[in-house]
DNA sequence: GTCTATACAGTGATAGAC
DNA sequence: GTCTATCACTGTATAGAC
């Protein structure tokens, strides 16, 4: 069951359950390869240091979330001529909160670990992810684009961040509870803090009347 | 300048410069007791863990931003009869991001500190500082339920959660530039949101006949 | 009480033998 | 590829000096 063919895969799975449970910190290299049936120098053989197999353990399972995303917001883009907000929001929001349900073993860790992720990581950790998954955030961005025209680009870009900064935050918050009720509630938030940039810049733009808060 | 009367003063600015620059989890406490002119058993004594130390240094300025908070919650209560949504929005928001222009030195090791506890904080540190500051949360969960009537409980805690998430997802995520045209970006873009629920509400109730997404 | 010196078990990493 | 042995370093605990 937990016996997979190679050293280096039984590293990511001992290590992924054990960050899930105990924490990256907390999880020592001796306590991974014990569980692993491997040498404690096969880590840094097969990974390079700590921090690379941390890395490692996520992109395994960021890479599939992160393609769902993608299949769904294409899904959403050919579905119809005009690209729908709230059909675009739900193909990023809800393949990361969706894992919260499943209790397959392979979901469960993933979403333990990402509450982890959210509650420890360390910002070398951060970068790196960022970067590697930029292109999904542009992807998102230009959709939203085409489906709110007249948003500014620097607001749009501002807007995603809180997006992720909610959800994320709420992921980590509520465990593995109540997924889809919080996917549609996080769905109608967003949609509408869009939304209010645009109409806000539009009202500015037609009157120059429009007093601004503080 | 840098040095305070106490050692258990020097220990916390020594410290908090320490975990700025490199982090919580890169900065032993040897380099700590050494930058303070003091010994190493000194951090255990007066704090009793590296993790009790990184709480209090959290501390002394959480005190002053929820404080801050507070006071200008308060203002924007007495200052009308109804209370204003994005009034209270600004007294959640506005204080936390005010520090990023603050050029003065406390402001700007803050900034960097809330970036580093949000890229690299484990759950000892976030629970036990959302436990000590839940009454903050408490307070503005009233205040908004009275500025936006009808909306719902739980519905109310998930978006809090929202903005919390997204404000400090942000913080961590820009750094000190743009503070205040960020923060009235995100006042708007929460009270947005926030409407959304209960408009989304409304209308249910009345017509029930409202297409829920997927 | 406040602080110091010292010791200890455990950490991640690495060099070199097999 | 894998393993053993070893390194410098970590946070913590304690006994004792001021």
């Amino acid at each position: 069951m937990t016996a997979s063919p190679t050293t280096c895969d039984r590293i990511l799975d001992a290590a992924e359950r054990l960050f899930a449970d105990e924490g990256f910190h907390a999880t020592s290299l001796r306590q991974i390869t014990q569980a692993a049936d491997a040498n404690l120098a096969a880590v840094n053989y097969h990974f390079g240091s700590k921090q690379a197999l941390i890395l490692a353990v996520f992109r395994r399972r960021l890479d599939a979330l992160n393609k769902a995303r993608l299949t769904r917001l294409d899904a959403a883009l050919t579905d119809s001529d005009r690209p729908d907000l709230e059909e675009i929001l739900e193909a990023f929001i809800v393949p990361a909160l969706a894992f919260t349900h499943g209790s397959e073993d392979a979901g469960h860790l993933f979403m333990r670990i990402l509450m982890r992720a959210f509650a420890e990581r360390d910002d070398q950790l951060h970068r790196a992810l960022s970067a590697e998954y930029a292109h999904v955030m542009r992807r998102f961005a230009s959709a939203i684009a085409v489906a709110l025209p007249g948003v500014d680009e620097q607001c749009l870009r501002r807007h995603l961040d809180f997006i992720v900064g909610a959800l994320t935050h709420t992921m980590a918050e509520n465990g593995s509870s109540n997924g889809q009720a919080i996917a549609n509630d996080l769905v109608r938030f967003a949609a509408a803090g869009l939304r209010s940039a645009v109409s806000v810049r539009n009202l500015d733009g037609a009157t120059r009347t429009l007093e601004i808060h503080t």
